[in-house]
DNA sequence: GTGAAAGCGCTAACAT
DNA sequence: ATGTTAGCGCTTTCAC
C-alpha cells in the first residue's frame, strides 16, 4: 500500500490532524512542523489519496460525460472543451459513450452515480422523454445537456438552435434557386437532434411553398454508406434531389463518396449542405458547406454551468436555463445556385 | 445525503454486513432478507457507494487515460476503444488531455494517482526520456503506452511500427517515380513518432540513394497552415518536392488545402501521403494516401493488456511487452505516379 | 498551533 | 445464514 497520511505524521512526529491541515490550509501550521512534514511526504513519496477525501467529504469534484460515440468528431471535440475547463478548475472527468444505443445512457450514468461523480454532462437520444433525465431530475443530480435541445420540460442545456439553424441552412438552398431539396439523416428516434433540424427543414420549406420531401433515414449517424435503393433515387434525374441537407458533417461527406462513386459530380449534379461544421469539412475539395456549431465551445460553458449548479446548490427551483450558442452558416463549394441545364 | 448501507439495513431489519454479502455474493444471503433488503434498496433509491468500496477494496477499477488532444481523430478513436473494452469490464474510464505540452503530463499523471486509478493508457511526448515514466515505473503503477513506441527502456505499449511504415509508405511513393520526397511534420520534439516516421523516411530515401531533404516542420501537430516561406518553397518548380509525406493526415489534409489554395493541384503538381488512416482521408477527393493504423484496436489492445497488468500483479520482471499491430499502406487519388512533364 | 477522536460507506474477518 | 467490528485515508470538530 502507498504510504497514507498516517506514516507521514510518523515519519514527521506530528499528528496527522497537522498533516492534513498542512495540506489544505498551509498558513494554519507552524513553520517548523510544515518543514519537518514536506520532508517527510518527499521522503515517503506521498500522494494524497482522493477516495478519502472524497468518501469524507461526499463530493468527488468529478464530472461524469456521457455522449454517443467519439468517431463523430463533434462529440470529441465538446469532450476536449468539458476538459480543459474542468482540468482549469481542478475537477477530473469520467467518460462514457453509449454509441447510440439508447438503453447503454442509464446503465452509463448509473455507473457515474456509483462514482459519486458530483454532476455529468450529457447527450441523450430524446431529452423530451429520458428515463435517465427522470432519474436525473428525481435524485436533484446536477447535470446540464449538450447538444440537446428540451422542448417541455425545463432541463438545462447547452446547444444551438437546432430548429432554427436547419431553417437557416435550408433557406440558403432556396435562395441559391434549389426547389428540389431533401434531408438526409440517421435514425430519427436516436436523435432528437435530427428531428428537430428535420422540423426546421420543413419549415422553410412551407414559408417557400416547397414540397416537404421524404426524409432518407439511414442506419447510422456516422460514416454510412447509401443502399442501393437510395443509390437508385439519385441515379435518376427525375427523382434525385438538387440538393440534399444532411443531418451531419459525417453523412454529408459519406454521401458525397457515394455520389461520386455512381458518376455524380458535387456541386453540379447534387448541392450538398452538412451540419455541424467540423474542422475537416473546411480542408475538403469542394469545401463542405455546413451549420457550424461551436462544439468545444458548447462543452466548456457546459461544465462551467454544470460546476456552478453543483458549487451553488440552489434549494428553491433550479434555474435549468435553455443556453443557445449561435451557429453560422458555412459557405464552401459543395452548394452551388441551381441551374435547370444541370 | 444519498442513502447508504445502513439505512438499507435498518429499513430491511438486517445488519449492513448482510446488505452488503446481497450486493456482491447474492448467493450466500436467505431469500427473504434478499427480499427485504431488495425492497428497501428499491424504496430508499439507495445506490452503491463507489469510494466506500474502493477505500476499503485500495482498487478503484478506473483507468486513466492521457493523450495529447482530442482534436486528432486518431486519439478519440483510441479512447472508444479504450472506453468500450474497459465498459466490457466494468471498468470506467478518467480523461485527460495534455495539449501536446510535455509539463502537463505529470500534472495528468499525478491527479490520476491522487484519484487512485489502478493503471493508466498514455501517450508521452517522448517515451524513451520521460520524467512522467520514470515515476510510473519507480512507484510500479501499471500503465501502458499507446502510439508511443519506445526504443531503450523496457516499456509496455501498443503501436504500430511508425519506422516500418513511414519506410513503407515512402517506399511506395519511390516505386511510383518520385525522388524528390519530402517530409512534413508538427514539431519533433512534442512528438517522438513523428521523428520515427522521419527515421522511416530517411531509411528509405537511402536505401535508393535518394537524397534526404530536410523535413518542413511547422508548429502544431494537428490544423495547421503552412508559412509563407513554406508556400514559397512549393510555388518554386525547381524547388517543390514531387511528394510530400506528412506526419499525420490532419497534417497532409492541411497542406493539400494550402497547396490548392496556391494553385497547385494535388497529385497533379505534388503528391501527398498522410499517416494515421483516419476514417475521413477516405471520404476525401482525391481519397487521401495514408498509413493507416488501427487507432480503435489499440486502444482496445492497451486497456486489455493494462487490466491483466492490473489484475495479475507480477512482483518478478513485469512482462513489458511492446506489442507492434500491423499497419496498411491505403493507397488514394492524393499520390500518383511521377511524370517528367508534370 | 496541535492532538485525539469521530465518522464518511463499505468489506472482510471473525464470531455465532 | 447473519451480526459485530475493525479499518481503508481523510477532514473536522473539540479540547488543550
Amino acid at each position: 500500500m502507498r504510504p497514507s497520511i498516517k506514516q507521514v505524521a510518523l515519519e514527521a512526529g506530528v499528528s496527522i490532524a497537522t498533516v492534513s491541515r498542512l495540506l489544505n490550509k498551509p498558513d494554519s501550521v507552524s513553520i517548523d512542523a510544515a518543514g519537518k512534514i514536506n520532508q517527510a511526504i518527499e521522503a515517503l513519496g506521498f500522494r494524497p489519496n482522493f477516495t478519502g477525501r472524497n468518501l469524507r467529504a461526499g463530493r468527488s469534484r468529478t464530472v461524469g460525460v456521457v455522449v454517443p460515440t467519439l468517431s463523430n468528431t463533434v462529440f470529441a471535440q465538446c469532450l476536449q472543451g468539458v476538459e480543459t475547463a474542468a482540468r482549469q478548475r481542478d475537477y477530473s472527468v469520467m467518460f462514457t459513450a453509449t454509441e447510440y444505443r439508447q438503453q447503454d445512457e442509464s446503465a452509463a450514468v448509473e455507473l457515474l452515480l456509483a462514482h459519486r461523480v458530483d454532476g455529468i454532462i450529457l447527450t441523450v437520444a430524446n431529452a423530451d422523454a429520458s428515463s435517465t433525465l427522470d432519474v436525473l431530475d428525481r435524485e436533484r443530480i446536477p447535470y446540464v445537456l449538450v447538444y440537446n435541445q428540451p422542448q417541455q420540460a425545463a432541463r438545462p442545456s447547452v446547444s444551438v438552435d437546432n430548429r432554427d439553424a436547419a431553417h437557416d441552412a435550408v433557406t440558403h438552398l432556396i435562395q441559391l434557386g434549389h426547389t428540389r431539396i431533401q434531408m438526409l439523416s440517421g435514425q430519427f428516434h436516436a436523435s432528437d437532434r435530427a428531428l428537430q433540424r428535420y422540423q426546421g427543414y420543413q419549415q422553410a420549406m412551407r414559408e417557400h411553398g416547397l414540397q416537404v420531401l421524404t426524409p432518407i433515414e439511414i442506419p447510422r449517424h456516422t460514416y454510412a454508406a447509401l443502399s442501393l435503393e437510395h443509390l437508385q433515387i439519385f441515379r435518376d434525374p427525375s427523382q434525385r434531389p438538387s440538393a440534399l441537407f444532411c443531418s451531419n458533417d459525417l453523412l454529408a461527406l459519406s454521401v458525397m463518396r457515394d455520389l461520386r462513386a455512381i458518376g455524380l459530380r458535387v456541386p453540379d449534379d447534387v448541392s450538398v449542405m452538412g451540419f455541424d461544421g467540423i474542422p475537416l469539412g473546411e480542408l475538403m475539395d469542394p469545401m463542405l458547406s455546413s451549420v457550424a456549431q461551436p462544439s468545444e465551445q458548447i462543452g466548456e460553458l457546459a461544465l462551467r454551468t454544470l460546476v456552478r449548479a453543483i458549487e451553488e446548490p440552489q434549494d428553491g427551483q433550479p434555474p435549468a436555463s435553455t443556453q443557445i450558442l449561435p451557429h453560422t452558416v458555412r459557405l464552401g463549394g459543395s452548394v452551388r445556385t441551381f441551374d435547370f441545364h444541370s
